[in-house]
DNA sequence: GCCAACGTTGGC
DNA sequence: GCCAACGTTGGC
């Protein structure tokens, strides 16, 4: 059975929560994966429907965010094909892309993000792949027994 | 800004 | 196909 729940990651000075809470129904394309590894799993793990934890990396406080939603599979990220766009590979030709993407909903924004040193205190989320050392994978399978507890430790913050 | 961990590149 | 050098990620 797929996991049909995940982690993003991205940079909140690059693409934040906020920005996604700002877009037009609140739904953008998730391009710029330039990593196989994750390549791999936008392309044949995800699909519409499954759940992302919104992850902020690289900040003051890095925390997972909020909750979204993928509205379209995999597809070619046509990002690639433009010289003007910073996501731009000259290798990636559009009769046999190298890279993927998927669109994405925003779900909810937390009124109180979880931060990382929170994850970390839960004993239940030691096994979280973002909470391995050296872990840099942008795109992550999650447990949908630590994707709920995420959940409730950001109700519990809120209530 | 530092630096550990990891991925990619390129010479051989 | 090995592996050193280099680049990137991302917490601290």
């Amino acid at each position: 059975m797929a996991t049909k729940y995940w982690l993003m990651k991205t940079e909140p000075t690059t693409y934040s929560i906020d920005d996604l809470a700002k877009e037009k129904k609140k739904t953008t394309t998730w391009e710029g994966v330039r990593n196989y590894q994750a390549r791999n799993l936008l392309r044949e793990e995800i699909t519409k429907g499954y759940r992302w934890l919104f992850y902020h990396s690289a900040c003051k406080e890095p925390a997972v965010a909020g909750l979204a939603v993928v509205t379209r599979e995999g597809y070619p990220d046509f990002f690639a094909f433009d010289p003007d766009s910073k996501y731009f590979d000259a290798k990636s030709k559009e009769d046999k892309p190298t890279w993927f993407m998927v669109d994405v909903k925003l779900e909810e924004k937390f009124a109180y993000p979880v931060t990382l040193s929170e994850l970390r205190e839960q004993k239940g989320l030691k096994d979280m792949v973002l909470l391995q050392k050296g872990s840099r994978l942008s795109v992550q399978p999650v447990k949908k027994a630590e994707f709920d507890k995420i959940v409730k430790l950001a109700s519990k913050k809120s209530g």
